[in-house]
DNA sequence: TTTAAACTGTACTGATCAGTAAACTTTAAA
DNA sequence: TTTAAAGTTTACTGATCAGTACAGTTTAAA
């Protein structure tokens, strides 16, 4: 087995999709900008819809473990930490290539809640307001499900705000909301 | 002139587009959805973006008059109408054909920020923000412009966490986080 | 150096895409 | 009742879609 050629297909269709969308990009226009050719990714994958999962399964993995990182690596302590994502998050909005959130696309092109593509988007976004509520929590939070729901709400507001109106500055709104919510929220 | 079949045309094309998406519904999907011919058709729009277009401003008038008009409706002084507009929006969600909202869904279709049918999608939520601008500033507070925009990113991620995680709950979220945003505002 | 797996290019399938042509029918006002 | 606009059906264009068949080439380990 020889990981790297199906690393390196999967890498370069995520950005095709990326930067395209998902219905728009033909399987013509991967090979052509991966330089893989249609026999090799068919024989790697079934249909195009197991390669927008795998696709979307690299996605959450790099895009969660750089937001963690960025968070832990902008503040030492919980709190401190769940104001840096929209820190973190206006670093990315800023990026010269930045379209928006991949998950929240592909859930706007496959519609269906029963389809795997829409599954596996919620899914994502389910384990980072786990994430989110692990740290709202440590904070000392009396609800952090709820506290959690809320930072959400702001996060996924700023990223479609900064794709749909091009305004980076979207997630400083968000993160002086934060800042409010947390001020406001009760104590253990 | 007769106008009707015309506004018939682009009401039964909102409604496959909405359930279907943009790129998903062919021309000849909207035939059969709205029983008009093809040629009828591209005798009133020259391309399928100009229909889009059409259905995109119609969604436009009827969304902000019914958002609007709930708002005044659940509440009579301008910052009870603030929030009431996450109560309106729960009631969107909670509709069983409730498919997101169909302007961040035509973003995500169509990412160019110089694309005709991005930019009327921006305009849309530029049009909402200055209403929510003028409440705020006639409830009182001293920063409108920027209590608006947290308030217009609260909405936008209820809209996308509704949609996206299936949970209508969501507005409730952003509502408790309005709440305690408008707490905090200064006011004049 | 053999061998098998992985990869390549080319050419194809049948379906569907947006949009058009042309000949015919309905509608509504004068 | 005439007339013209607005509608219809049918059939088509050329492009593109996802996916396949096949024959040939590269790669890497034994």
């Amino acid at each position: 087995m020889r990981p790297t050629k199906r690393e390196e297909l999967v890498r370069k269709a995520l950005a095709s999709f990326y930067r395209n969308g998902f219905q728009a990009t033909g399987m013509d226009m991967i090979v052509e900008q991966s330089g893989i050719s249609k026999t090799s990714i068919y024989n790697h994958f079934k249909t195009k819809e197991d390669l927008i999962l795998a696709v979307l399964r690299l996605r959450d993995e790099t895009f969660r473990n750089w937001l963690y990182r960025r968070m832990e690596a902008l503040a030492s302590d919980p709190k401190g930490q769940l104001l840096a994502m929209f820190d973190a998050l206006g670093e990315w909005f800023q990026e010269v290539d930045f379209k928006g959130c991949m998950f929240i696309k592909a859930s706007s092109e496959y519609q269906d809640q029963s389809h795997p593509i829409h599954k596996q988007s919620a899914e994502h976004k389910r384990i980072i307001e786990a994430h989110l509520g692990n740290l709202v929590a440590a904070a000392g939070y009396s609800n952090p499900v709820f506290v959690a729901r809320q930072l959400m709400v702001l996060k996924e507001g700023a990223t479609v705000t900064a794709q749909l109106s091009s305004r980076a500055e979207a997630a400083n709104d968000a993160r002086q909301a934060a800042e409010v919510i947390l001020l406001y929220a009760q104590k253990d």
